[in-house]
DNA sequence: ACCTGAACACCGTTCAAGT
DNA sequence: ACCTGAACACCGTTCAAGT
């Protein structure tokens, strides 16, 4: 049915990823570097120790630094059907509810999203440049979703304050880099307020 | 005059610190630790390698240990005296302003202070134990103080929503986790915004 | 092509030896 | 009492040797 036999990679693990002409052995490595870092990310947080990940995934060292030169590179495989998810959510809210709320929504579930990692509020406002890439990976798939959201809420007139959806997704992970410790709740409390910001300006 | 010579130390640099029944070599580290710290903070971070305080200061690695047995300690006596004028500056904007504005401009204040720290909003939310007495030294210093400019807005029925200082505190620190990459005017305005929520939810 | 893991660099922290 | 710095543990990253 179809002449590329490369890409015949149907039924694997959900968060798998196939890749074309590697090598068998290569792509079980993935999977299970994949796999692993899944739940030791879940564990001890996104900045676990590579040969943890490693030896979770019975593979040397080299060759997580082999498929994912950067940390950022296995965090962004591990969480890209997540961050999908987040973008789709956009559009849903949009539909049910009306537009600030929908985009005070939106907000709380990319916050959720974020705090529930632990750590990566953490690195998504790190310097190191092992997670160089990986605060353009979230904003480019986020901000033109969020950017709907805020662009449709202006036009009802339910926001008219100038924000950029930049602005908004980085302070959204900024309130989570404390989720760690502290409660989830006061962060969303915070984004509300936040929101609520939003409105206050458009009523004046 | 006074028959405690041990506490006869005037005549000290700004940032230094005189204890009581300290050898005089001791007490010399002590000094050129501080100063130390206080250069490489503001080149390196508050994240700076303990040799690189040490070389720095002249002296070997244990003397920091010895003097100085956790971070956080370091940096509570580096930027005490700061902390101290950022609580001190509640009681004149008090005096100078409406009351959510004098709140306004001490978060503002708070988040100047912070931000121009490098690193020091990640320690403030760090679990490492190294960093374990910071958050409480900065919050038990600060949230009295702030608590008096919430309660006075409040009283004034500029605010109405229930916050404590101690979230407020949190979310300023949060969003300062951000800055180190960024600008600050993107915090200053999202704080200006968390203001305007407060104010809303008062209106309603 | 790909894998392994020893090796190196770097950093936090301790503690035996010295004054 | 206090200081020093070698020593140890731990972690990121590379690369020679092997398949």
């Amino acid at each position: 049915m179809n002449d590329k036999t490369e890409d015949r990679n149907e039924g694997l693990e959900p968060r798998q990823q196939a890749v074309r002409g590697v090598r068998a052995d290569a792509q079980r490595n993935i999977n299970a570097l994949l796999q692993s870092a899944m739940t030791v990310f879940a564990t001890s947080g996104v900045d676990a120790p590579v040969r943890e990940i490693a030896d979770n995934a019975g593979v040397g060292v080299g060759t997580v630094y082999r498929h994912f030169p950067l940390r950022s590179d296995l965090i962004e495989a591990v969480f890209r059907q997540e961050i999908d998810a987040c973008a789709d959510a956009a559009v849903d809210l949009a539909n049910k509810y009306k537009p600030v709320e929908a985009l005070e929504r939106w907000m709380l579930c990319y916050l959720e999203f974020i705090a529930t990692k632990r750590g990566l509020a953490a690195a998504l406002h790190s310097n190191d440049p092992t997670y160089g890439t990986l605060p353009i990976c979230f904003v480019e798939e986020l901000s033109p979703a969020l950017k709907t959201l805020i662009e449709t809420a202006t036009a009802a007139d339910e926001v008219s304050v100038k924000i950029t959806p930049d602005e908004l997704l980085w302070a959204v992970a900024s309130l989570c880099t404390a989720v760690d410790n502290g409660d989830i709740e006061h962060a969303k409390n915070t984004v509300s307020l936040l929101v609520d910001g939003l409105r206050y300006r458009a009523n004046r």
